[in-house]
This record gives C-alpha cells, sequence and structure tokens, in this order.
RNA sequence: GGAGACGUGGCUGAGUGGUUGAAAGCGCCGGUCUCGAAAACCGGUAUCCCGUUCUUCGGGAUCGGAGGUUCGAAUCCUCCCGUCUCCGCCA
C-alpha cells in the first residue's frame, strides 16, 4: 500500500509516476476527493468526542448522549469514506525509482549483461516437452486427463531433477545465511491483501477456496511476507532473509493460447524463493545481492542467461524496481523469464504492518521488503533439456546436480 | 467434529463499568558514579490518525477483530479470528 502522505504532499509527481507504471492516475483523484471528504469529518468528529468527554467530566450527561447521538451519525458516514478512500489506495501501485527506465512495454526493458554461451547444435535442437516424452519424464497428455490443461507429471529423472535443484539453492543460500523455510500455500485475504497481491485485477489470477474463505498462493512469497505481519523487529535482527519452497498456483487468466505446449507456463509448479527484511537504507544494495545470489545459481548450472532491468510499463505492481533473468531456449532460439527479482520498498511493508525498531533514537519505521526467484523449477528443467540435449537425444545433467540426482544424463531405458 | 480455557505495551504480567493508555518487573535509551565496564541510583521509554506548528502543543482512536449495551467499556453482551488443553479423526 502506497503511503496516502504521499498522495497528499507531492499529487503531481506521484501522478506522473504512477501513469508511467500504466495505471490511470485520476485514480490518486478518486483517493484524494475521499480522503479530503474524511478528513473533514474526522476533525469534525474529534471535536464532537472532546465535548462529550467535557460533558462527563461535569456529569451533564444529558449533554453527552446528545454529542454521543451527533457523533455516531457521523461516524458511520466518515467510516463509509474511509473504506472508500481504502479500496481506491490500495489500487495504486508502488511508485517507481526515479532512474528505473520509462517504457510502457517490456519492449522497454534493458539488457544489462549477458553471460554465459549460447549452446552451439550441430542438429535441429528439441524442444523441451518433445525431449521429455522421448525421455518418458514429462507427461502432459496424462495430467490433461487428469487434471486439465496446464499441469504436469514430471517422472523418473524430472521429477529428482526438481529435488536437486531445490536441495542445490538451499544448500548455497544458507551459506549465506538464508533461512531456511516451508510456508503455507494457503493464505487468507486479509494478509494476501497487505501484500498487494489481491487488487481487483490480480484476483482473477488467484484461486479461491470458498468454502474456508483462503486463497492459494501464487508464490512462497505471498506467505512469507506475513510471517512477521504485525511485528517490530530490533534494528540490530536486521537484515533477515528466508529462503522457501512452496507450490505456486496460478489461473493463468488472460494467458490463453500463450505458452501452451510443455511445461513452461502452468497452473502449479514449484518454487524456491528468497525472501529479505532489511533497513530502508539498504534495500538498494540488498537488492542488487538477491540479484547476485541468483545469478551465481543459474552459473552453477552453467546456463546462459541475461539480467534485464524492466521498464515502469512492465514492472511488477509491489515493485519500486525489477530486475528479471531470462535463460535462453534453443528450441525458440530466445531468452524467456525464469527469474525475477524485486525491491518492494516500504510498499509491502505498510499493507502488512512490518516495522523496526531504531538502536540510535528509538524511532519506528517501516522496513523495506524484497523478494527473488531462487528456482521457479519447472523453467529450469525446460532450460535444463533444451541446453544439455545431444545429438543422441540424451540430456546431459549439469554438473551442480550430478550428486544430487545421482546420474550424469538422463536417456529412455524403456 | 465435540468439550473447555485464554487473547493486555518490545517481553512477562496486574487490572472486571468512571482521570487506566493502562500497576509492577524485565528490556531499551539518557544521566550520575567509574580510568573504563558492571552494579547501584535518578530520569525517560507504545502505536496510529487529525489539526496546529515547525517541531512544540491540542484533540481523537487503539487492551485479537467487528458489532452491541451505557453518559462512560480492557472490564458486560453477540459474532468472527487466533492460541492452548482434553476427546475423536487423520498424512
Amino acid at each position: 500500500m502506497l503511503d496516502i502522505h504521499l498522495v497528499r504532499k507531492q499529487l503531481n509527481e506521484v501522478k506522473r509516476k504512477i501513469a508511467s507504471k500504466n495505471i490511470n492516475p485520476r485514480l490518486l483523484d478518486t483517493v484524494l476527493k475521499y480522503d479530503e471528504v474524511w478528513r473533514t469529518m474526522k476533525t469534525d468528529i474529534d471535536g464532537l468526542r472532546g465535548k462529550q468527554h467535557e460533558y462527563e467530566k461535569v456529569r451533564d450527561f444529558e449533554n453527552a448522549k446528545k454529542t454521543k447521538i451527533e457523533i455516531d451519525e457521523k461516524e458511520k458516514k466518515a467510516a463509509l469514506f474511509e473504506q472508500k478512500r481504502m479500496k481506491a489506495l490500495l489500487e495504486v501501485p508502488n511508485i517507481p525509482f526515479d532512474d528505473v527506465p520509462i517504457g510502457s512495454d517490456e519492449n522497454g526493458n534493458k539488457v544489462i549483461r549477458e553471460v554465459g554461451k549460447k549452446p552451439v547444435f550441430d542438429f535441429e535442437p528439441k524442444d523441451h516437452l518433445e525431449l521429455g516424452e522421448q525421455l518418458g519424464i514429462i507427461d502432459t497428455k496424462k495430467a490433461a486427463e487428469v487434471a486439465g490443461s496446464r499441469f504436469s507429471y514430471l517422472k523418473k529423472e524430472a521429477a529428482l531433477l526438481e529435488f536437486a535443484l531445490v536441495r542445490l539453492a538451499f544448500d548455497k543460500l544458507m551459506l549465506h545465511g538464508f533461512v531456511p523455510i516451508v510456508p503455507p500455500v494457503m493464505i487468507r485475504e486479509e494478509a494476501f491483501m497487505g501484500m498487494g497481491r489481491l487488487t481487483p485485477s490480480q484476483k482473477e489470477e488467484r484461486y479461491h477456496l470458498q468454502k474456508d474463505k483462503l486463497y492459494l498462493v501464487g508464490s512462497a512469497e505471498h506467505t512469507i511476507g506475513p510471517l512477521h505481519m504485525n511485528e517490530i523487529f530490533d534494528e540490530k535482527q536486521l537484515p533477515l532473509r528466508y529462503v522457501g519452497f512452496s507450490s505456486c498456483f496460478r489461473r493463468e487468466a488472460g494467458s490463453y493460447g500463450k505458452d501452451t505446449r510443455g511445461i513452461l507456463r502452468v497452473h502449479q509448479f514449484d518454487k524456491v524463493e528468497m525472501f529479505s527484511f532489511v533497513r530502508p537504507e539498504d534495500s538498494e544494495e540488498e537488492h542488487k545481492f538477491l540479484l547476485s545470489m541468483q545469478e551465481a545459481l543459474m552459473q552453477e548450472l552453467e546456463l546462459p542467461y541475461r539480467v534485464m532491468e524492466i521498464c515502469t510499463g512492465d514492472m511488477g505492481f509491489t515493485d519500486a524496481r525489477q530486475y528479471d533473468i531470462e535463460c535462453f531456449m534453443p528450441a525458440q532460439g530466445k531468452f524467456r523469464e525464469t527469474n525475477s527479482c524485486s525491491n518492494t520498498t516500504d510498499f509491502q511493508a505498510r499493507g502488512v504492518n512490518i516495522k523496526y525498531r531504531k538502536t540510535s533514537d528509538q524511532k519506528v519505521e517501516f522496513v523495506h521488503m524484497l523478494n527473488a526467484t531462487g528456482f521457479a523449477i519447472g523453467r529450469m528443467i525446460v532450460a535444463i533439456l533444451e541446453n544439455y540435449q545431444t545429438k543422441e537425444g540424451i540430456v546431459r545433467i549439469p554438473r551442480a546436480l550430478q550428486a544430487y540426482v545421482g546420474s550424469k544424463e538422463i536417456q529412455n531405458v524403456d
């Protein structure tokens, strides 16, 4: 949630930044309109209640009651405007940092660097599904019969690769002090809203279990953030870093017909996620640190990738700055997004009310929260299959994963 | 699913209708003492909102959450959420 004070004080500035994120800046006029009405009423009510207390002190209960009735009426109205203000405010995205590249869509993203060599094949590389089916390790046909489209069975080495990737990421990140965690995959509306992940447009993307008033998370980020909901850290507890593992559920509404083949875009996948709680002055540096962790993991797998700085129009709702890592996928001949790395500054912290107390003056302030993909397992399996394939239709296993999988290559033994 | 207990400030924990935003202790911050530290002693120490101002003052809200009773609620009532204990069920 964006700071309402910022909207009041720097309306035009905020409007400009919201517009750069492809959100209608007039949303802010709505926020302010309700805010001003509410503030007027609030001032009025506060005065009245002061009066009521005066009457009570001199035991003039008759006037106290009259005042109380007046307050009750006015408060009902005020609450209505406060709700409307909040509803509008929750739809306002975080504002980007000043030096984020301006752009309206992914074409505005900037390549920061390209790392690793693209594989050179003296044959036509197959795509991950063809390889997966030939090797008997991915079955989307049966999954469609059982669960519908955009699901898969991972079998044999594909299943083992999943756990190898999880283990590799956990082992590497724990060396840097990340606390391992397996969070809930269901979340209540309150926490979800606070994290800025349940705006009206995002709701379409969520699985909702109405009977239990719960949503399925789209990422471990969604439940790791609220792990410290309504808490105040001591400054010396920060930075606090987690590495989490969870299944992720996405309805993929609005992406009909997009990436329908294989397991690149599915309704359910597993993901290792990094999450940091830091002091505001440290968040930009932390963001770079998380990015460096992501790159270290990609380099462990010896996969070719590039780092993108995401432009304003393509950024996430909660982000002040976002980097993506895109892995080269030989069958498509393109880089495809496999990782994302976001600094949400105090936007989510305000929503789920997470603060810290400064050692110097004991003042309390919102923390900054950051999240970053460790491995999106499914997409890493896609990248590995396509990049490590051989002419013989065998897929080699990246060195860093061989011990975890227990073999050096995948071939069909049927 | 059944029965019961409970939810107070950074923490522990008093408080059952009226200067209680809240005792006490711990912690934390500042000071005295000290070469320094510890101890001891003194003082301070919740968050949020609105207004005022320029950083001080005024008003208001908040004792899990939402309603209700009352002139007045941490305290009484209802519902919801959560935690714990016992029984049942279960990976």
